[in-house]
DNA sequence: CGACCGATTGATCTCAGTCAAAGGTTGTGG
DNA sequence: CCACAACCTTTGACTGAGATCAATCGGTCG
């Protein structure tokens, strides 16, 4: 038996709302995780209207691109998705993974136009939050303007750590952080932290960390050979959490 | 003649408003790239009444370290910072520097607690925006409000380019990226984006880049020999400004 | 079934890091 | 005001972590 026959679709949970798309934000099952979190209920309902449901996205499907231009938010609803940034000459960076419940596009606010490209991992949803209305809501709604703040600097949270691999850690560092900080995301939505699948391909990792996918995959056999961790194929099963923390930098 | 003796205080013009520490807003020659621009005169007044203009920081100073309670966004007035984020063991990342008009400590909002450490690479001086009252006020204010996430959006913006350079840059293109930026950023404050002066040491831009030391020297006379750009301990002139375009990746 | 794409494994190479030493610069105290 | 000390920068020689090149394997899909 190979692992591929057992793969079930990552946040199945999640994506029951696919089959809903008008579900309002009180019902949904992420609004734990999402902008809802410490909103009234009946500034929920204001928000719930202006709130658009998208169709679904097919793998590799683009959400965005630099050339669109920048009228929305995106809150990832179901799958999961990847922002690239290009050098001049084509080179690309994957600069960050989006799960259910995280923001995507953030960082266009300032210059009015997306920087990077947004791309779908797998069959993925989203919730549209047209930027002008949201502001226009925040002026009524404290608690509104603080969640898109506090979204901000999580953002720029993970990305001052992803600096502090890229710059400072051995690739066997950065590519347990990585995994450390997926497993610390999947816990918060509800999934097992010990034990998740890998959404995304060993390409986009190596170059997320700056590495090549050489590297990466010679580092899932070393992690394997020293009984930290099992990797099959996208399953990732952590073995000794306590070894790996200490080798994470 | 060593360069040494003709060096002037960086941002002197800034540096003025150090003797007039009550100084308001409207008359400070950085509202312009602060955070007035866009507020009508009255609600610049109503912030003049929360901002707080603190003392000159010395060089090396401490700004704030993860150990200091989160309470206030700053925003340099005079003189440059530096922030760095530290792994576990020790190293240091240094995250970003930060010129006149540039608000530090926005990574704490998410958390309520500082992330990295800033410190004065000479001697400078800050405005303190206490957040609380900010939010506060930002619900009456739509502009600060706008503001500030615009000024959150453009850090996140910084920090996924130095992504890209730190993942897929070669040191020379890291290095020639970051001294266009600062070139950029000079400019933008009304120095001229051809000659500057750097106030970080070559090991904080090593660092920053995540180089050693002797690589920057070395690329730095290579730059010279190239005829690209002259360097004289701290001064910078850019000599031929589509070259280094070309060569910034 | 065959073609294609992604992942693994091995061999070799290279860019930038490390180690080492010598100049320069800055700051301090007598 | 000078002299010494501490620190920063430059330059050279060598090394190594991880990239690149190359071949194979495996799984998926038409």
């Amino acid at each position: 038996m190979t692992q591929a026959r057992v793969i079930t679709p990552l946040f199945e949970d999640f994506a029951k709302v696919e089959h809903h798309h008008q579900l309002a934000c009180q019902s949904c099952a992420l609004s734990r995780l999402c902008l809802p979190l410490g909103l009234h209920r009946d500034d929920l309902t204001k928000l719930d209207q202006i709130i658009k449901r998208s169709a679904g996205y097919k793998r590799h499907q683009i959400l965005f691109e630099p050339s669109s231009t920048f009228k929305t938010i995106f809150v990832v609803r179901s799958g999961s998705f990847k922002t690239t940034i290009s050098a001049t000459d084509g080179r690309e960076q994957v600069t960050s993974f989006y799960f259910p419940g995280e923001f995507i596009g953030m960082d266009a606010i300032y210059q009015q136009r997306y920087l990077s490209t947004a791309r779908a991992l797998e069959a993925s949803s989203v919730c549209e939050l047209p930027y002008e209305r949201l502001q226009e809501f925040s002026a009524t709604i404290p608690e509104l303007q603080n969640q898109l703040m506090t979204r901000l600097s999580k953002e720029l949270s993970s990305d001052k750590n992803l600096l502090l691999s890229l710059g400072k850690k051995t690739a066997q560092e950065k590519l347990i952080s990585f995994l450390l900080s997926l497993s610390q995301r999947f816990s918060e939505r509800g999934y097992s932290s010990m034990s998740f699948q890998l959404t995304m391909s060993r390409g986009d990792i190596a170059n997320h960390l700056g590495l090549a996918i050489e590297t990466v995959s010679r580092l899932f056999t070393q992690l394997q050979d020293q009984q930290l961790m099992s990797i099959q194929g996208k399953e990732v099963t952590i073995l000794d959490l306590p070894a790996l923390k200490h080798r994470c930098g």
